[in-house]
DNA sequence: TAAAAAATATACCAATTGGTATATTTTGAG
DNA sequence: CTCAAAATATACCAATTGGTATATTTTTTA
């Protein structure tokens, strides 16, 4: 069971992600937090050492979820090849998702932190590479699996594949038009069948 | 000849305009701008009515720029097909370029003002729709000269491409890894000749 | 259920924020 | 070279910033 205090960090990092997320980090003060939580200094204070680690805090718990929702989604099938189409298939929802909690939490963060803390844009690199190496497994999983062809470089293409989602997101979030991210969809499901598919 | 007011104008944007784009609206104050330009408030606020039109003014002066290089570079041919390629030739060194001034001027600017600021933010759409404009004429004039496929969606390409390149921009960035420019600047090459190229 | 411990609220702090009124200096035209 | 106008510096403002010490309340354990 969960003291009153996790309770309460817990509380406090789901409504304050967004937040940070939306605003970056500079532009979030003490008194936004305080405001959309309801709570006092003293308990932000008292569970959290200070504003730079309840931002750590708030961006590692949405990564979490993120990553776990793809995860899920990806296993909906047993199949490597499949599963790339799962991740296509996942980024085609995913400006309904982003929207809500303000956008792409990684875009965000390394442009918000690049010059600004070091942790936070430690954390944003930390993603990408825990997605690409996700990618490039299952690259490599589909060639051990007789799906893809051998000569597929899987690191290159998992690189490849994650600028061009990275590009539609931006670009889907800043014209607010969803089309970047169908048509780049579309574009990688092509890439699969023609360049990767066995 | 430029009276002294316009001069300093001048030096304040030329010397803000890469500390708004590292560290955002927010997380530049006052004392940064009159630290790094080693002039007083009363010079600051003497040339430009508040800290949102010095930024306005930054960013704008960057994008201009950032145009012209461009359209230098596509100048140096007359062919449009040409063009386009020297188009992938501009980003090929675009990371060198944005390394000094603190990233890509648009997309830190979309990021940072997305919630924050509308004016700032609709600049960012504007340059946007500039340079996909052009890149749009560009595979119009490249059909009307008989060098690109009748067939082809000029405005979808433009967007499919300068997504493809936003990405590009991102990931180099925030990995520090110009690969993901080069190679992606060979794709696009790549697709200009397999799906553009009559 | 009483008392100790944990969690939260209150009241405060110095420093910094964007901005302004006014004093001083610099500029350029006659 | 003078002098008015323009440009810049100085000194100030209230509001807000992140953070803390302490008082109060709530939770947990015995």
């Amino acid at each position: 069971m969960l003291t009153k205090a996790e309770q309460t960090a817990e509380f406090i990092i789901e409504t304050v992600a967004p937040i940070f997320n939306k605003n970056g980090y500079a532009a979030t003060s003490l008194s936004d937090i305080t405001k959309a939580t309801g709570l006092t200094k003293g308990a932000i204070y008292g569970n959290f050492k200070n504003k730079e680690e309840l931002a750590i805090s708030a961006f590692r718990m949405t990564e979490k979820k993120m990553l776990k929702r793809i995860a899920e989604h990806q296993s909906l099938s047993e199949s490597p090849l499949e599963q790339l189409y799962l991740v296509t298939d996942f980024y085609r929802n995913y400006y309904n998702y982003t929207q809500e909690i303000g956008g792409c939490p990684v875009i965000n963060m390394s442009i918000d932190s690049k010059y600004q803390n070091d942790i936070l844009f430690e954390s944003a690199r930390f993603s990408i590479n825990k997605i690409q190496n996700n990618l490039a497994k299952l690259i490599e999983k589909g060639k051990a699996a007789g799906e893809i062809k051998e000569t597929v470089n899987a690191m290159r293409y998992s690189k490849r594949l994650y600028s061009m989602i990275t590009g539609a997101i931006f670009m889907t979030h800043t014209m607010d038009d969803n089309e970047y991210m169908l048509d780049t969809m579309d574009q990688i499901d092509n890439m699969i069948q023609i360049e990767l598919k066995k």
